[in-house]
DNA sequence: GCCGAAGCGTTATGAAATAACATAACTAGG
DNA sequence: CCTAGTTATGTTATTTCATAACGCTTCGGC
């Protein structure tokens, strides 16, 4: 997480121990509902994302995989990270390069974020965007999906200044 | 521009010409206006983007830099582009790691794009965050700037499917 | 058991962005 | 002027991010 942040590192704590277990539980019960694999790599990349304090970079990803400290080759994390934003588990942040498990119930939402500038925090929250594409959903286009990512303070970090 | 697209290239034609000349003339207007300078290499960045079809990636425009065919070293364009983009000329579009000129009149407004996945072409226009992040700032978080990415079918292309 | 599809391991490479440092060009104050 | 400070550029090298390609394994239906 950010580093660069004077504050008290984990004001969005990460999961361990049974909150942990029982994440990775979800994730395993919604595989086996829709017929899908949360194979060990894949189980792997979704603890270290739900461990970690805040978006986690790709290479983090890679340098962590290894319980024994050895890396993962880059595709066996990309690869996991795929599966993961498909099933709806996790999140790329596109203006971070960046990674995060979903905090949302129920996958196909929509997500955005608001990611503070000064501590790295991303907090997921649900956009609405009932009015946002009328005008252009009736000139003709399609929206599919839709990448909503707000850079700012957050409550913390605004206070100190 | 997406090589990729059955249809007419150039939907979205970029400037020539007299049109051109203009649009970097005004550029040049603007910064004289804010004693800001439109050096050789910022306003070679600038053409070349106004130029184009759709979004250019970085290397497309190193690549394309010299009127001789030399390419651009990368600092020389990525300066450039960040010049451009704190000017509010040009917008990087996260998604797809590229950079189109800034169609809106007036700089300091906020940017957002319809973004095509079947031609490449990148639609922008003036969102609308009044109702959006209501409930972020009433919580204390101060937002700064918003990327809004929104991806799908342009008409032309959701009308051939 | 056989077969096709999905997943994985591995090597290598491609694409995007920046660090660091030296030189040159503006510009405000004397 | 001219000169000190700032802003911009040129250049080399490196870092960071992501995927191509290929062969082997595993899974699940027939």
């Amino acid at each position: 997480m950010g580093a660069d942040c004077h504050h008290a590192e984990s004001a969005h704590p990460g999961l361990e121990g049974v909150a942990l277990a029982d994440a990775v539980a979800a994730a395993q019960a919604q595989c086996e509902r829709t017929r899908e694999r949360l194979t060990p790599p894949r189980r792997r990349v979704l603890e270290l994302l739900l461990e970690s304090d805040g978006p986690m970079k790709a290479y983090d990803l890679i340098a962590a995989y290894g319980q024994d400290g050895e890396p993962a080759k880059p595709p066996t994390v990309y690869r996991a990270l795929e599966f993961l934003e498909r099933l709806g588990f996790a999140h790329r942040i596109e203006s971070l390069n960046a990674y995060v498990p979903c905090k949302m119930e129920g996958a196909g939402h929509r997500a955005a974020f608001l990611i503070c500038e000064c501590c790295g925090a991303a907090q997921e929250f649900e956009p609405d965007f009932s009015a946002q594409f009328a005008a252009a959903e009736s000139a003709g286009y399609a929206v599919r999906t839709v990448t909503l990512e707000a850079r700012g303070l957050c409550p913390a970090c605004k206070v100190e200044g």
